[in-house]
RNA sequence: GUGUUCGUAGCUCAGCUGGAUAGAGCAACGGCCUUCUAAGCCGUGGGUCGGGGGUUCGAAUCCCUUCGAGCACGCCA
């Protein structure tokens, strides 16, 4: 379906073209007055020099051409120039009966089916899930939900940190504590045991026990990075050791993003591209690409309009290693073999922006990626506490995922328990159900690129600009409905009818906006334009409500016109939420 | 130092592809429950849109400048 702004633009455009003017002036937009009207179109004063004019001339001469038309109930001429649009009711009804009928209330499909990788998530093997984890995820489920339901082909990557120095140190802390594993055994040639011998908080604990250990010791570090080079370069019990940690990992990964309601499609790590490494930094040399510098081998990526100096990008290490860009490229390498897409968007924190402008600058420039293959960088701000500095825990550590979740958890639980009547089983997952929203929410309302105060008293609110408030408000429907259908009504099949009041056709207003909004948040990928126009769209109904009794309405056609409004407002808060990675319970 | 992002009500944030009187929420104050969930609704007060200059019929929005804050800046990821 059109968008009901290009709909109406088109309408005011022809208006300025049987008035003589140039049908570019005719956009309307969304009325910022609206105790004045409810579209308005500023045309006239941006034409006035252009033909001579007065503006307010012009507003008339466009306006009588108006007079009569089946959109416009009014379309009024006022100083300067602006004119005031109101819709008829048919018009709207006529818009929104479509909206109902069509497949997506009326976002169209997109006009090239792009495939699109979304990079987000990146957690690190064996080490716990914190704070600094949530955002990516958070954001990159929204941004990919968004994509996927705009007709795209989306595909969820979480790139796991599984490869490095970093495995080297857990393995070399295993031997220490265990020495007689058959892993270690470099003349063992049997089948190595299935089951772990350690458990995911054994991992969580080694970690960095081994880190701050090789920081102190040299001769520790010495062996962990012997141990990286084992494992890199294939030796058996290593690599069949590394599988095992890896496996408890990622299980343990699974359940903590399925409590946040977060999927990947794939599970690809560092590790899985090391293999093309080698022939990726030779087809660098061998084009000239490369070149050493200062003893390492770096892309240069300068370009002329910079403003300032861009570092070149480095391949190598001086010490002939591969580092971070080095996967980062092999990465990008392998997904374009693989999956060929049109699209790849980061998802990753702001302050890592200066170095992804140079991975794609280097894989646009070794041609890496085709000309036309869009890299996006969609960098998150800082998760920070009530005192505007980084979130921390009381008592001044990291916060791991699990237990903030653990905790708004419990809180939404004590909340929901004062007030409902519900057995402790509903109650706590509603409070699950809640406490999600609650979170994701409080983020994805605010800019992704700016910072944000993570305020859990402020986000597990009931009150205000909230997930809990959105929540409240789709199960008020529900009630409704459910009510309605006890009585016998039939909801799902009921027809929409003209607006009848004010509140009405604001809320039917409301609705209308959903394609474009849509299409807008996922250009710019802006989940948090999905929580103003559900905040927007939930106000309409929530003033609707205060003013109409619907299940007591005498009129039966009245009454039905209502019901098919609800189940559509609840369809499209619905569709919302689930965009923003979360949904509603039948009752709180 | 260079670059970059930002500065909007007491607090947290929208609005920024230029349009009329700059919007929400929280906090404060005042109303509305025998009626579909008051986790709601209605109302009041609160602003030199950091300062200055410019472009424009018209600027929170675009340009310049200045002050302030955050962040980044080759062998970490």
């Amino acid at each position: 379906m059109e968008k009901i702004l290009d709909l109406i633009s088109k309408e005011v455009k022809a208006a300025f073209a049987a008035a003589g003017y140039s049908e570019e002036l005719g956009r309307v937009t969304i009325s910022n007055r609206p105790d004045l009207c409810e579209y308005q179109c500023n045309g006239a004063m941006a034409g006035a020099k252009q033909y001579k004019k007065a503006p307010i001339i012009i507003a008339n001469e466009v306006a009588e051409q108006l007079a009569g038309s089946k959109v416009f109930s009014q379309a009024d001429a006022v100083a300067p120039g602006f004119l005031n649009l109101k819709l008829t009711e048919s018009f709207l009804a006529e818009y929104v009966r479509g909206m109902r009928d069509c497949e997506k209330f009326g976002l169209e499909e997109p006009e090239r089916k792009e495939t699109i990788v979304i990079d987000y998530g990146g957690p690190n093997v064996a080490k716990p899930l914190h704070v600094g984890h949530l955002r990516s995820a958070i954001i990159g489920e929204s941004v990919k939900r968004i994509a996927r339901y705009m007709g795209h082909k989306v595909i969820g990557d979480i790139h796991l940190g599984d490869w490095g120095l970093q495995m080297g140190l857990i393995m070399t802390e295993l031997q220490e504590r265990q020495p007689e594993l058959v892993y270690f055994d470099e003349t063992y040639t049997g089948e190595y045991p299935k089951e772990a011998p350690f458990t995911i908080s054994q991992l969580e604990e080694i970690y960095p026990t081994a880190s701050g250990k090789s920081k102190a010791d040299p001769a520790y570090k010495e062996k962990a990075m012997e141990a990286t080079y084992k494992l890199q370069s294939g030796v058996r019990g290593y690599r069949a050791l590394w599988e095992q940690i890896i496996a408890v990992s990622v299980s343990d990964l699974k359940k903590n993003y399925a409590n946040l309601n977060v999927s990947f499609d794939l599970w690809k790590g560092e590790s899985d591209v090391h293999d093309i490494i080698p022939g990726m930094v030779d087809y660098m040399k061998k084009n000239g690409y490369a070149h050493e510098s200062e003893g390492a081998l770096v892309v240069d990526v300068k370009e002329e309009t910079d403003t300032k100096e861009i570092p070149p990008c480095m391949i190598l290490k001086s010490d002939g290693a591969s580092l971070y860009n080095t996967t980062d490229l092999a990465t990008i390498m392998d997904r374009m073999e693989q999956i060929g897409p049109d699209e790849i968007i980061y998802v990753v924190d702001k302050r890592q922006e200066l170095y992804f402008e140079q991975v794609f600058r280097c894989a646009r420039k070794t041609e890496l990626v085709l000309p036309e293959t869009k890299l996006k960088f969609l960098g998150f701000g800082t998760m920070n506490g009530k005192d505007g500095k980084p979130f921390k825990t009381r008592e001044g550590g990291v916060m791991r995922l699990e237990h903030l979740l653990r905790d708004i958890n419990e809180e939404m639980y004590e909340k929901i328990s004062e007030n409902a009547s519900m057995t402790e089983e509903e109650a706590r997952a509603t409070a699950k159900q809640v406490a999600l929203a609650a979170v994701k929410y409080g983020d994805l309302s605010n800019q992704a690129s700016k910072d944000y105060i993570f305020d859990i008293e402020k986000f597990s609110s009931f009150e205000g600009d909230t997930g809990p408030y959105i929540l409240y408000t789709i199960v008020r429907i529900k009630s409704i409905l459910a009510k309605y259908k006890e009585q016998g009504g039939d909801a799902e099949g009921a027809a929409l009818r003209e607006a009848g009041s004010v509140s009405e056709k604001e809320l039917t207003m409301e609705l209308t906006g959903f394609n474009a909004m849509i299409e807008a948040a996922f250009a710019e990928t802006a989940p948090h334009k999905v929580c103003a126009y559900i905040y927007d769209l939930a106000n309409a109904f929530n003033h609707f409500y205060h003013e109409t009794k619907i299940l007591t309405e005498e009129n039966a056609e009245k009454k039905e016109g209502w019901i098919a409004l609800l189940v559509l407002t609840r369809d499209v808060l619905e569709t919302c939420i689930d965009l923003l990675g979360f949904s509603a319970p039948e009752r709180m």
